[in-house]
DNA sequence: CTTCATGCAAAACATTTGCAGCTGG
DNA sequence: CCAGCTGCAAATGTTTTGCATGAAG
């Protein structure tokens, strides 16, 4: 519910600097993904976008992500099965709590975890300079919700 | 070069136990799926079965792949431009180090991983069943045989 | 005005599926 | 023997691309 005009703004000065234009539907996109707290795929993105701006197209919204994504202003999640989620709110690494049951993504505080890329340096010898911490579990409110029927988690 | 022998036979008796039957097409997937250290993609795994198996389609690969990941047997980690690799040795979740030169993947030790989906779990109510730990760097050798240009790493 | 961005539709991929024929147990 | 597997090719779903038109600066 929260808007971060700040973020927007952010995003929206990276743009002009960088020279590129601002149309309407960029925009469009840049608010969907400066207020989005849960990480929208792009079909969301775009549904969201549409509600705005209807004639945006879907092929405008993978070429503005794209563009954010190289000025280093979203981060992209990728998945197994294909799907793409993406926080343009925090472009840098950081972990994610993921929801199997209602697909949210969040981001908890994890204590510690800074330390770990610079110890891994250490111990093997590589330059790292990005990661992913992700956490897949079932939230609170699903729990609550229902008790979800016993599928795939245990091993056999 | 290490070829894990007692790895592949609990791959095959996992299948027979399920009631799976073996195929000389599956038991090279296997195979390569057992032996493979830097976590092969689908292609990858086509590419080395069809030394041992000529005839073998790609549509099968895929078929027994899903197979195995379905079995919990081998850990699928998906990245965001689509590309897929499988660890066919270790398939509970484990730290990953990535190369983003040579696009190897190893096994790194970390030390206190295993305690943070425990702490994250109790910080956020979340049921927490699964993880994903990725670091993305420049293994020695690479760091070695180049120096690599300055490219995206920093910003601006 | 000039260039860059848009929208459309086609292309490019990776993965899945349907099905006839083959084969492991 | 026969259910389950294979190989092929077609289908699917997602992201990218080429190009004519339109609009930002």
């Amino acid at each position: 519910m929260t808007v971060d005009h700040g973020r927007l703004d952010e995003l929206i000065a990276r743009l002009k600097e960088q020279g590129f234009r601002l149309t309407p539907q960029r925009k469009a996109v840049l608010k969907v993904l400066a207020n989005s707290v849960h990480h929208p795929s792009v079909e969301q993105i775009y549904r969201q976008v549409k509600k705005d701006f209807p004639m945006t197209s879907l092929a405008t919204v993978y070429k503005t992500v794209t563009l954010l994504k190289e000025l280093g202003e979203v981060l992209e999640l990728g998945f197994a099965d294909g799907s793409n989620r993406y926080d343009g709110r925090k472009p840098n690494p950081h972990p994610h709590l993921i929801c199997v049951q209602c697909h949210r993504i969040l981001d908890p505080d994890v204590v510690g975890w800074k330390d770990l890329p610079q110890a891994l340096s250490d111990s093997t010898g590589f330059r790292i300079f990005s990661h992913r911490l992700d956490f897949y579990g079932i939230c609170p409110q699903c729990q609550k919700r229902r008790k979800p029927k016993r599928r795939g988690a245990g091993r056999s």
